[in-house]
DNA sequence: CGGCATCCCCGCAGATACTG
DNA sequence: CAGTATCTGCGGGGATGCCG
């Protein structure tokens, strides 16, 4: 199920990209980053949009670019909705997609390891 | 470093160490890097010790300095065995930790989502 | 308020060569 | 074969300032 013979792996035919390799590979550079899951699992635990400014704080202390940056690559990769409202002073909601959301469980998963072990590791 | 402030971290319960925040950023912190991911699903993957060059081609094309490093810290962290065996020519082999091996569920769910969801995703 | 633009630093990570 | 040393770059990501 979950393994992944990459050593010897198969020729793809055609001109398959990048990601033929372990999944894992495809995973780091999907959310490569420092605040790439925290964002995620933000919106996925709020569940709702959410402002940005109200996402800021919720990922304190992400600087505002990075969390631009991000949210554009969520967006772009069909994980986070954008919705901007045209008013005065600006409004701009995030939103996690249906897709984005099937991740919940894996990274619930993460969250409780880490829990777990976090005191047993040494910084 | 990424200190800065606890900008309102919600007060735990309990003796609170420093692992305060949002465990996403711990884990981001324990394996941040191009190929701590991948490095670690393979030594659990393979549940044996495993030698350093035949380690290297599983998780090519990963240089010899950035493997090394990784698993020192691994080492460091509780999360690898490491065996040095006095030959010549040097062997070493490198081991998965019972502690370690607690992930391999999170990390199979992990690869499983990224597995179905490759496709779908805007590179 | 959201988000570009700019400047800049530092550490991840690659390439290469050398040692036991 | 495993590991170290050195040089180098690239880009993540922080700080600040301006604009609609």
């Amino acid at each position: 199920m979950a393994q992944a013979k990459a050593i010897e792996a198969p020729p793809v035919e055609g001109g398959n990209n990048a990601t033929d390799r372990c999944p894992m590979i495809d995973f780091v550079n999907l959310v490569s980053g420092k605040w790439a899951i925290p964002i995620l699992y933000r919106l996925i635990v709020t569940g709702c949009p959410i402002r940005f400014g109200e996402l800021q704080r919720a990922v304190a202390p992400i600087t505002q670019k990075e969390l631009t940056r991000q949210l554009r690559l969520f967006e772009h990769r069909g994980l986070v909705y954008r919705k901007v409202y045209a008013e005065m002073p600006p409004r701009v909601e995030y939103e996690i997609t249906p897709m984005g959301r099937t991740l919940r469980g894996t990274l619930d998963s993460l969250a409780d390891w880490m829990r777990v072990n976090a005191s047993h590791l040494i910084t």
